[in-house]
DNA sequence: GCCAACGTTGGC
DNA sequence: GCCAACGTTGGC
């Protein structure tokens, strides 16, 4: 199984948002970085587990888990005019965006902090506390993702 | 709101 | 293919 992490500002959609979808299902759109984009489009699979990670808020840090049950499929928000990642570039017959489906499972009782993360040597290599990494997606290895739990 | 770090764009 | 200009991310 793979372990990964996926940013977004719970502005724009939270955990909460993710639990009161329809299914607890969503699909990950508006990604528009070819890092992260090839990530989901070629490594992502189905039943592997996400950490869910406010970015861009009072306390950023990982706030829950979810799970993959869809891969890789065309970002349709990339066609559409009207919608804010609309990228002309993307053609419909050939893609230039992916996106996968998650699932909610679980909400933390409280949030683990990026502060949190960056006090630990275990996580030296998460790419989240490199300096100056910005991916909105990355892997996590399954000794990182034990030790995050550990956290608890 | 500031700004460092990074990615993308486009002229040459 | 280089690189300056610009836009975005995201912590603080």
């Amino acid at each position: 199984m793979g372990y990964w992490l996926m940013k977004s500002e719970p502005g724009e959609f939270s955990i909460d948002d993710l639990m009161n979808m329809p299914g607890q299902t969503e699909h990950w759109d508006g990604v528009r970085n070819y890092q992260a984009r090839n990530m989901m489009r070629d490594a992502m699979k189905t039943g592997d587990r996400v950490f869910f990670y406010h970015s861009n808020c009072k306390e950023p840090g990982i706030v829950g888990i979810m799970e993959v049950v869809r891969e890789s499929y065309p970002d349709f928000t990339a066609f559409d005019p009207d919608d804010k990642h609309f990228d002309p570039k993307s053609d419909p017959d050939k893609p230039r965006w992916f996106m996968v489906d998650v699932r909610f499972v679980e909400k933390f009782p409280r949030t683990i902090t990026l502060k949190e993360l960056k006090q630990r040597p275990e996580l030296e290599q998460l790419a989240l506390v490199r300096r100056g990494n910005r991916l909105s997606i990355m892997p996590v290895t399954e000794e990182q993702w034990r030790f995050i739990l550990g956290l608890l």
